[in-house]
RNA sequence: GGGCGUAUAGCUCAGUUGGCUAGAGCGCACCCCUGAUAAGGGUGAGGUCCCAGGUUCGAGUCCUGGUACGCCCA
């Protein structure tokens, strides 16, 4: 026993085991960080430029992240998206740089900064609380960027863009300047919510909702003309009233129109007023009437007439207290719920109100001053008195007009200002707006529209939904964080001076000393040269405290980046533009409109939406919702490349489901991929001193040059999903055919030939070509995907004649169609379709425990005649690829293959009568022929003879 | 309430112009191997194709109406 075993022992040391260097671990969290810094330190990024320069260009431009909190699933999802596409185009052999940016100005920020600095905050100038938005911003642009690095995103991140950057800023006032000199741009009133107590314009991110009661009236007011046809039927011919209802009686003196659905069913009723004795005819939602009536108890209500909202259009009304008249307007978002389905229309104090004026013309009217007193445009009881508390007032001249029907407190949710705490109001005030329809605009951005590839198609439809049916933009902003419109103007004569000339001038400033400049500098120094100080003295004029909407800024990005020198990612217009779908309302939308307006060309060729990210059962994910995965923590914790994998294997068109089991699925995926690379490596470990153009092609063995076929199917289906970027095709793609066609099948097969046979013979050297082209060609497809695995893999690979120095300096695949062999692959694929009937075969003999392993079975089967006469020949090749010890091939009767006729079957079979060979393991039947290794099969005693030899 | 989208095994995805007894991989269960070993191999069980109508000889696929979820508006 002692003999046998030791002998076997000496055997083994002569088979030819996997060995690498290539860890089965990962242990991603700390290779990662490794590589990254190698990367840095021998700057690869530049290295690639260097490669690529005078390439074919393809530019991917970042859409700028907000350079607030720590990256989330979101930015891990977009960033990782981005990265795969500017990797693998550079693959590919374009010249694909990549500037990252940021958004930095903006609310939020200012907001955060402002709070915590609390009762501090008013002893600051405007100045000093910019430096401190600044500083906040590039803290987080700083962290931002370590953690998109830690992702292995490459890019430029030595020289991001920053919107708060000088030269930035200065190209977004190129884009004004042409903006304004096209004749976009202009001043409009508009309403806002506005906190009277501190003065100051609120953004609906700063409003606090609160419950409040407030006084309710329902008013009568009558009409002038344009009455409903059915409710003059009768001869009396009565005045007829229009019955409305609001919550905040103080802006009826704004009052200017009425509207109503025009769907919606109205009556006419006629009632008797208990208090006057009146009796009233007045028009209200049909569906309402029961309901109001029974506020005031009435007993008698007639119904005169019922007619839709429709035919009210164009009526007129008189005001109940104000000498002017009123027109009747149709609404869609007017509703029969509450009230009296017809709505008072202020348009300077509420949004839908002053949308409805815009579009039928109506004034914007807004009595009210900064500390929410009425001006001297109302009668003059009101003048001077604070909104809220004349309230009652409004209620009394109603009262007294004999227009009041009812009146109510109600309790309802109000908004607040966050800092005052106190209720908030909306007051028109002049803002600045892109007209969307000057110069058509509007129809000229749906052409470029048109002209650019949406991708997934519905983008089109949706964006161009948005822009056909979107108002005028307003870009002013009553904020400190951000870049001025720098208009200068006169406070005697109201003039604003904001010209094409003047605009310039600034960008020329900006671009020296950045915007501060206009906060810092007195007045005197910032005069351009198109004004007219004659006309307009110094002393009258002030600066304009507004600033751009910050949509305005980084949709100015096309200028102040793409053609920009100083960043390198021209030509305008981009490659492709790769965002969430909500930026077809926001980053598209700017960014295409004031690009069609400067250039009457869209910024990008193509754009490419992504989902959003939800969680396990579909839901989105919250902060608060306690349902979100931590992208950073779920780095450190898998490492990058699994969450890169977990990226590429999602439909990103859709919503993407997350969640920490499915980062484990994903592990389990990188490990097989890992594991097929180890044994790859393993068995390329003496390959290194081998050249592979010395291989005789001949050589191969049918499986070989089949699997060569396979893998260049792979390449093309591969290379063919990343040019529709279409990552989890490509990752499927590779991902069965590493676990299903190499690991299980090919793999397996190969193990005797590797193991067993010279290790410098042919045979062997043959199998080693294979591994070795799969290796290079499979770690080259995966390098966008998990680029950290793949150096690593890289590294360990054998030096080949022109191997470079990183994976991400190789170039792309190519389908080699030397291994192009319909013939042979038919053969295979009929053995492979065999295999798995005598799978199923000796599966029963292994649960019968017949036999252990493959290795020891035979089997018995019954083959169709085509696939008989086609393998008849090739019975070692057929049991070679079922990694039996025999296998009996036989050609089926006509009529015994019932069913299926082209099916083969198993019919008999168990475990083999042959010897073991002691060193393949393989049963055979020349084990014991040769008489100096009895327990040897003849290849191997063959084998052992030649080693001996050397 | 409106616009745009999505809905097939536990998970990720296939299912071309209607012909499916609905597929793949992973996961799961069971088994084998112990010379890829915190690996590897095999077999197998999983689905009212969101629901309800309709068109058709026949619908996962076409039509209509719902439901759920997401994005953007209101």
């Amino acid at each position: 026993m002692d003999n046998e075993r030791s002998g076997a022992k000496a055997y083994k040391d002569t088979l030819n085991l996997p060995m690498t260097a290539f860890d089965m671990k990962a242990n991603l969290t700390v290779r990662e960080p490794k590589m990254q810094a190698r990367w840095k330190e021998h700057n690869l990024y530049g290295q690639i430029r260097k490669a690529r320069a005078g390439r074919e260009r393809k530019v991917l431009h970042d859409g700028p992240p907000y350079a607030n909190g720590e990256i989330h699933m979101g930015h891990l999802l977009n960033k990782v998206l981005k990265d795969f596409v500017v990797r693998s185009l550079t693959m590919r052999g374009y010249d694909s740089p990549y500037v990252p940016g940021w958004d930095c100005h903006g609310l939020p920020i200012e907001h955060k900064v402002v709070k915590d600095l609390g009762s501090k905050a008013a002893a600051l100038s405007q100045s000093e609380v910019r430096e401190l938005c600044q500083a906040e911003a590039l803290k987080w642009v700083g962290i931002q960027r370590d953690q998109f690095r830690r992702l292995g995103v490459d890019g430029d991140w030595e020289n991001p863009y920053l919107t708060l950057d000088p030269r930035y800023e200065a190209g977004i006032m190129d884009v004004l300047a042409d903006l304004v000199e096209g004749g976009y741009v202009f001043r409009q009133l508009k309403p806002i919510h506005w906190d009277m107590h501190d003065r100051t314009a609120l953004a609906e991110a700063e409003l606090e909702y609160q419950d409040v009661t407030s006084p309710t009236v329902y008013v009568n007011f009558p009409l002038t003309s344009g009455v409903p046809a059915s409710l003059n039927a009768e001869s009396e011919r009565p005045v007829w009233h229009a019955m409305i209802w609001t919550t905040t009686p103080w802006t009826l003196p704004a009052n200017v129109a009425i509207a109503a659905h025009p769907d919606l069913n109205y009556a006419g009723i006629r009632y008797t007023d208990p208090e006057t004795g009146q009796v009233v005819h007045t028009i209200l939602a049909a569906d309402l009437v029961a309901k109001v009536t029974a506020l005031k108890g009435l007993a008698e209500v007639e119904e005169i007439a019922r007619f839709k909202g429709r035919e009210l259009d164009g009526a007129r009304y008189q005001h109940v207290f104000l000498p002017r008249e009123g027109l009747f307007v149709l609404a869609d978002y007017v509703s029969a719920e509450d009230g009296t389905g017809l709505v008072h229309t202020a348009p300077g104090h509420g949004t839908e109100d002053y949308q409805t004026g815009q579009k039928y013309g109506l004034p914007t009217l807004s009595p009210v001053d900064a500390a929410g007193r009425f001006t001297d445009e109302v009668p003059e009881r009101l003048v001077g008195k604070n909104v809220f508390t004349a309230n009652p007032e409004v209620v009394l001249m109603l009262k007294e007009s004999g227009s009041l029907f009812h009146e109510l407190p109600i309790r309802h949710s109000y908004p607040h200002g966050w800092r005052s705490k106190k209720p908030v109001i909306f007051r028109a005030t002049y803002q600045w707006f892109i007209g969307v329809d000057r110069n058509d605009l509007r129809q000229k951005t749906l052409e470029a529209i048109a002209g650019v590839n949406w991708l997934p198609g519905w983008g089109k439809s949706r964006i161009d939904a948005m822009v056909s049916g979107r108002p005028d933009w307003c870009i002013s902003r009553q904020r400190a964080w951000g870049v001025p419109i720098p208009v200068l103007f006169c406070e005697k004569t109201g003039y604003h001076h904001l010209t094409g000339e003047s605009v310039r001038f600034y960008r020329d400033l900006f671009r020296k000393e950045g915007t501060n400049a206009w906060f810092r500098k007195p007045l005197a120094e910032l005069i351009p040269p198109d004004l007219d100080t004659t006309k307009y003295p110094v002393e009258t004029l002030s600066k304009g405290t507004d600033i751009l909407d910050v949509w305005f800024e980084s949709g100015s990005s096309h200028r102040s980046v793409l053609r920009e020198p100083s960043y390198d990612v021209g030509p305008f217009p981009a490659f492709l533009y790769l965002e969430g779908s909500d930026q077809h309302r926001g980053w598209f939308q700017s960014s295409i409109l004031t690009s069609v307006g400067t250039t009457g060309k869209a910024p990008f060729e193509n754009v490419l939406t992504h989902g959003f990210i939800v969680d396990e059962q579909g839901r989105k994910m919250a902060k608060s919702g306690g349902n979100a995965v931590s992208a950073v923590k779920a780095t450190e914790q898998y490492g990058a490349d699994v969450l890169r994998l977990y990226v590429a294997s999602l439909d990103y068109a859709d919503d993407l489901r997350m969640s920490e089991r499915g980062i484990k699925e994903t592990s389990e995926a990188y490990r097989k991929i890992r594991n097929t690379f180890r044994y790859l490596l393993g068995n390329l470990e003496d390959y290194k001193t081998f050249d592979p153009t010395t291989v005789d092609l001949s050589t191969l063995y049918p499986e070989d040059r089949w699997a060569l076929g396979q893998l260049n199917k792979v390449i093309q289906d591969v290379t063919k999903a990343f040019d529709r970027f279409e990552f989890y095709k490509a990752y499927q793609r590779i991902y069965q055919f590493c676990s299903v066609t190499l690991s299980s099948f090919y793999l397996d097969v190969l193990k005797d030939r590797l193991y067993a046979e010279l290790p410098n013979g042919p045979e062997r050297r043959a199998a080693q070509f294979v591994l070795a082209k799969l290796h290079v060609d499979l770690v080259r497809m995966l390098a966008p995907l998990m680029p950290h695995t793949a150096e690593e893999i890289w590294d360990v690979l054998p030096d080949e004649p022109g191997k470079v120095a990183s994976v991400h300096l190789a170039d792309w695949p190519i389908a080699d169609d030397r291994w192009d062999d319909s013939e042979n692959d038919t053969l295979i694929d009929a053995i492979l379709q065999l295999r798995d009937v005598v799978f199923v075969g000796v599966e029963g003999y292994r649960k019968a425990k017949i036999i252990g392993s493959n290795q020891e079975a035979t089997a018995t089967a019954l083959l169709p005649s085509v696939t008989f006469k086609r393998l008849e020949k090739k019975r070692e090749l057929t049991t070679r690829l079922c990694i039996v010890a025999e296998l009996v091939l036989e050609e089926a009767p006509n009529d015994s293959l019932s069913g299926a006729e082209t099916e083969p079957i198993v019919v008999a079979g168990g475990k083999s009568t042959h010897p073991k060979c002691e060193r393949c393991w393989n049963y055979r039947e020349s084990v014991g022929q040769d008489f100096e290794h009895p327990t040897l099969c003849e290849r191997c005693s063959r084998v052992i003879r030649e080693l001996n030899q050397d």
